[in-house]
DNA sequence: AGATGAATTCAACGTGGTTGAATAGCCCCC
DNA sequence: GGGGGCTATTCAACCACGTTGAATTCATCT
């Protein structure tokens, strides 16, 4: 007889792990907008139908492939240590998460994909004060350490704006020790220096 | 007779201009994603196609739209008066350019819509090159003025970044003043201070 | 065995960007 | 002053996309 078209597939299911999967690279490798769901679902061999059953919408398969994937890793590692030399520390662990080949890419996709999504601001801010701000601040001895904490993030994210997602020179050839000496004192005034 | 419905009308074609006029309004009121085509038509009371006719796709639109609205205002204005004040006066002047009514939407227009669209990142890096970092690297009396020019331009986009696109507390909340106080040095010391 | 619920597909709707052909007004040249 | 060509303008259509609703099949619990 025919294989059946319709209906439930035989089997245990773990569908929804390979959308997931499919979505994940289709987002990283193509951004937002030219990532379709109709895509997803033919890299998944899966009805399109089904990615929404599954997600909700294009924004809500967005918000499932990116933040689990977003990289809680180990950013607050960096702030066992004195203080005093955190600045160069946090700069280069930053710098790292941003070159890695797998959370790399995956906060770039996030990142540019800023307005186009409203998740994709939420996911943003969620990690700049959750999981880098929010521990930062807690560990930071001076005065305003929330304020201390959220200027040394802003810092840090237009560093990585320039190079990462505008490529723009001379910052896209600086290597990551001239980046860390460049701007670590900076980083390094928010978190402990004057700030008037 | 009946009015012709297609071909040319008559009298002075100025619809280039009002098609452009509705561009603008609409990518900075609704952004990239939510401006259609057929609805900037319908604002300007004109056929889609016609829309194409003069700027070739969505994103010629766009580019035709913000490229030319970008604020070549005035930033180098700043660029008078002793360098070692200068990194307070350009906060303060970027911060301006990115609070008033008429460049501020358009740039986190351009802004929010990089990765969407191909040309929003070109716009951007031109933006920071041609009239930010490079009118910014003639006038610097140091050592590698472009890379100290780049970086100063990286912080401003952070802190921008942060506080107007994300909104993030406690950036959002803080008074210009405050922040020309807190990221002025950081940007002065780019600019003219030791960077290793 | 029957019922319940979840997984899966199909077909369709509405909208959006884009295209190709067609028409109508303007201007230049002989 | 009439004809040819350029440009502005519209119409109708195409195709891909996000999303929806009903239908079907499988797994599981009673």
């Amino acid at each position: 007889m025919e294989t059946s078209k319709t209906g439930r597939r035989p089997g245990t299911p773990q569908t929804r792990e390979a959308i997931l999967e499919a979505a994940v690279a289709s987002f990283v490798e193509s951004g937002y907008a030219a990532t379709t769901i109709r895509g997803v679902a033919r890299a998944a061999d899966v009805d399109p139908a089904l990615v929404m059953h599954f997600f909700g919408s294009k924004d809500g398969l967005f918000d499932a492939a990116l933040r689990a994937a977003m990289p809680v890793q180990e950013l607050a590692v960096v702030l066992e240590g004195d203080v005093s030399s955190l600045g160069a520390r946090l700069t280069r662990r930053y710098l790292e998460v941003w070159e890695s080949p797998d959370t790399g890419p995956r906060i770039r996709a996030i990142v540019g994909s800023i307005a186009s999504t409203p998740t994709a601001a939420q996911i943003m801010r969620d990690f700049m004060t959750g999981e880098l701000a929010g521990p930062l601040a807690k560990s930071l001895p001076g005065d305003r350490p929330e304020r201390r904490a959220i200027l040394a993030a802003a810092q840090l994210m237009g560093m990585a704006f320039a190079r990462y997602l505008l490529a723009v020179e001379p910052m896209a050839s600086m290597t990551t020790d001239e980046l860390v000496i460049s701007v670590g004192p900076s980083v390094q005034r928010y978190l402990t220096g004057d700030l008037g």
